[in-house]
DNA sequence: TTTCACCTGTGACGATCATCACAAAATATA
DNA sequence: TATATTTTGTGATGATCGTCACAGGTGAAA
């Protein structure tokens, strides 16, 4: 919980009371490897704060997946358009690593923000941050082309080469994973 | 005023009281073609609620413009990560015609929103939704291939090709114009 | 240690794309 | 209307990418 208490007075001013009302609204749960967070088809009713492993977000299409997204230690996993809207997830949330995460209850996340200013402010922060974390990635597609968004990974997010295999990250950086071994090795100088 | 308050009914819940509170927030401006909302390099202080016209959200890179967005009539266009972090916005957003918009001035917001609950749930429903629509295009790119995007904008949003030239078009689905061009040449059947 | 599943690198080849160049068509402006 | 500007279509060519195929490497479980 000190990790979720960090992260939440790092995004904005929060209360003793306020910590203590937002209880109800949170749980901890583990996810083994390869467990699904979120099912492609569920409605997503949570966002999970990850203490401990990482996940990532993918659709499957014609069979193949295709990564969306990576959430590491201290951060938001959710699908926003399910979340937001309360209509089926078309994309799956999947445990890379065996995963501690604090779940934040939609529904009874959002009983407390009417009670409390501060945990308003919270969830409105909450999707503030993750909608700049995406419009970031997507931002990456569309203006630079494979090897200069590998290249924006390794500069910005280095963390993510150090855990996740080149397979997955091929998959994220849209393109084959053969093609992101060969932009490797050609530009080696 | 109308289209603004359809807008937000259509979102939340908002009393004659919430809307008289807002008002301070609110003012009309007009851009003309080609003029800028928001320039590339500054910190974006606004939320624009287009009632006329339309604008694109754009990047420049080596002197080549990237768009990364529209946004038509009953659209909230804003750069949402410097919106929301204070940053400098590494985007531009320039009127492609005449615009009339209603302006929400994003510290007089905050200051309403610190007043009243509804009007709290209207700004995180307003990033919801922008959230959301990014989450549609950024899922574009990650899965389909851009003949396929070009079909989703057909099939999913098809007042933009009506608004919008190849050009334009071409730059927001991130191919070279002639190669959009030649997209909708192979597969008439 | 051996086996087996998975990950990574690489060659070959066809498909798609960017770029340069130029002409035709559409639109704006005088 | 006549002229200028912008937009669009198309050919040629080289670069990049996806796909199929296979080999070497790594790590986990028996």
């Amino acid at each position: 919980m000190d990790a979720l208490l960090r992260f939440i007075h790092a995004m904005t001013t929060f209360s003793e009371e306020s910590w203590i009302r937002l209880q109800p609204a949170l749980s901890t749960q583990e996810f083994k490897k390869n467990e699904f967070l979120l099912k492609e088809g569920a409605v997503c009713q949570s966002l999970f704060f990850i203490e401990k492993g990482y996940c990532r977000s993918f659709y499957e299409i014609d069979g193949v997946e295709k990564n969306t997204a990576f959430y590491l230690e201290n951060e938001i996993a959710t699908n926003i358009r399910s979340f937001g809207s309360g209509e089926k997830s078309a994309a799956g949330i999947i445990a890379c690593e065996p995963i501690k995460a604090i779940v934040f209850d939609k529904k009874l996340l959002f009983e407390a923000a009417a009670q409390t200013a501060e945990i308003e402010a919270l969830g409105r922060n909450c999707i503030r941050l993750f909608a700049a974390k995406q419009d970031e990635f997507a931002t990456l597609f569309n203006i630079y082309a494979a090897k200069d968004r590998l290249a924006y990974i390794e500069e910005k997010h280095p963390h993510l080469l150090q855990r996740v295999s080149q397979t997955q990250l091929a998959s994220f950086l849209g393109v084959a994973r053969e093609t992101l071994s060969r932009i490797r090795k050609r530009r080696v100088p």
